[in-house]
DNA sequence: CGCGACGTTGATTTGCCTCAACGATTGTGG
DNA sequence: CCACAATCGTTGAGGCAAATCAACGTCGCG
């Protein structure tokens, strides 16, 4: 159940087999359908999620009733609202699910807990927060710097399995452009080859 | 020399006069003349900045010899390439000056000697790095999400006293748009007045 | 089965860019 | 300190990228 989770741990540090069982002790596991929302903006994020399977999106909701998907996160990857859970904010974004997906996660209050048992956990979640920014901080130029074109292609090189598990309009919406549009640049694409 | 600079931590943290001299005896202060270079994209940020006077921009050099700028440092305000000064990587960003600037600064050595002798500090380095994850994602959202005029508008609105002190090619680079379309933006603000 | 959401396609409009020319301002070498 | 060059901001003409609007077929779901 817990390899995924421990395996992404390790990536940053080692953890003994207690360790581990102190952890797992702390942790809970949701499943959730397509669709569900995890977060609604406006509440607190009191939990911090790992994909174990499935898919989830990070968005913004906009007064219009628009939304902006910020960030997608399938399996292996962290969601929350990072500045909410960390601060007990409010939040700022909505998460919800993609697909069915089965997740593991950790209250706010239990991470404080195991940051007392297990120090260098905080460095881990530290890492967290760092590699975060740097994506948030390179999305940002790539927004700021290139076409929808050119946005759509880095997207299909770097996420190709995404592509076809994920609808075209939540695509469209983390590009930054109209589902319309991505159609004709799928075309295109197509075309091409 | 330090008030802005202990000013601003203790928005954060609480240091003991003590403390503060711990932490002088490891800063040091550099002057800038307008449009000095303190990084190359590519050399590894080194220095951390924070801006007692003047003000700095944060940008990436395109292949094309184009440029963007991701934030702008004016006083009161810190700089760096946040992972390339906590990983030791190489930097994907630059910093220079856009006026003469006075900077006191930290080198990353010299922080990690801090860090042990004043434990609390690594709480503030972290939340610097919290609240520019928050700000990048505040500004990814509202790059993918609004047209360039009310992106205009909003930085007007937010930074109305860097409008005249920054040039004009640097402000469109920040909001991604051209120059010449900058001057149209700012030509109907003022009619509307 | 029937409704509603989704993706495609075409026609049209609009936002923003490119290119070019021109004063104004800034910087620089003599 | 002046003269000249370079950079900058403005303005206009024209073009392209991407949005909007609308119509239609398909698919998933109640």
């Amino acid at each position: 159940m817990y390899e995924l989770f421990f395996k992404n741990i390790s990536k940053h540090i080692a953890l003994t087999p207690e360790e581990q069982r102190h952890i797992i002790k702390k942790l809970q596991v949701k499943r959730t359908t397509k669709n569900e929302i995890l977060l609604q903006q406006g509440e607190t994020c009191r939990e911090m999620y790992f994909v174990e399977s499935g898919c989830l999106r990070i968005y913004q909701l906009h007064a219009d009733g628009a939304e902006t998907n910020i960030l997608f996160c399938p399996e292996n990857w962290w969601a929350s609202d990072g500045l909410s859970f960390a601060n007990g904010t409010v939040a700022e974004y909505g998460i919800s699910s993609l697909e069915d997906s089965t997740l593991v996660f950790i209250s706010a209050a239990n991470l404080q807990n195991l940051f007392h048992q297990i120090p260098k956990l905080e460095r881990f979640f530290r890492l967290l927060f760092q590699n975060a920014f740097g994506l948030m901080q390179r999305r940002l130029n790539l927004a700021l710097s290139t076409s929808s074109k050119d946005r759509f292609e880095i997207f299909y090189k770097q996420y190709p399995t995404l592509i076809d598990r994920i609808s075209q309009k939540h695509i469209a919406s983390y590009l930054g452009i109209t589902p319309v549009f991505l159609s004709i640049l799928r075309k295109r694409r197509v075309k091409r080859d």
